[in-house]
DNA sequence: GCATAGTGTAAATTATCGGATTACAGTTTC
DNA sequence: GAAACTGTAATCCGATAATTTACACTATGC
């Protein structure tokens, strides 16, 4: 399982790759400055509106930068749903 | 692509094949009664920790869930969205 | 030299949303 | 016919994605 936080993949191949600015980025994306400077510090998850955006400027659609988020964001949350997972056994269908 | 909702599978064939109730079924997965009611009638999504929980109780892990969740949101943000990412030009990577 | 523009970070604020709680009408069962 | 259960609707709460405002720092130009 990739547990890659999808702003490090955007900070180290897709900003150099396309040679841009972060502050023109962000106006192409529709995003503020700020927020997407978040996301490059890995401090702000990749909503599925901004995996829309990003998956069209890249030409690659949206699944890879959501599936990166998703991960990232189950690994996190199975070590804090520890107990309450432990707790809900595994039921055989009919 | 895959655009049913994951309250559809949960209604169409695990509940039916656990042969258990509703309330029962949303104790056991420490959310309310109302709350699984809303998602069984496609009303409410399936957040990630309901994915863990439902992937623990199946025995399946929470991929199925998220993805069928996450397919029916992209679909409908999809749409909401056309302008805004018809907007966005797709740049060929250096 | 300094003033203007641009970059990165840090609040504070807003809007949305997952989920619980409360409440109510309709069914069953004793 | 009252107690227990089911399904739905409405209200409320906490978390969070994202904007806005603000501030230090670094160029770059005149």
């Amino acid at each position: 399982m990739n547990t890659m936080h999808p702003g490090e993949l955007l900070r180290e191949d897709v900003v150099p790759g396309l040679g841009i600015k972060i502050a023109p980025l962000a106006r192409m994306l529709g995003v503020s400055r700020q927020h997407l400077h978040a996301i490059l510090r890995e401090e702000a998850p990749v909503s599925a509106s901004l995996a829309l955006k990003l998956g069209k400027l890249c030409g690659n659609g949206p699944t890879l930068w959501l599936n990166l988020q998703r991960d990232h964001d189950l690994q996190k949350l199975a070590v804090e749903m520890k107990d309450e997972l432990d707790a809900i056994p595994t039921v055989r269908v009919a």
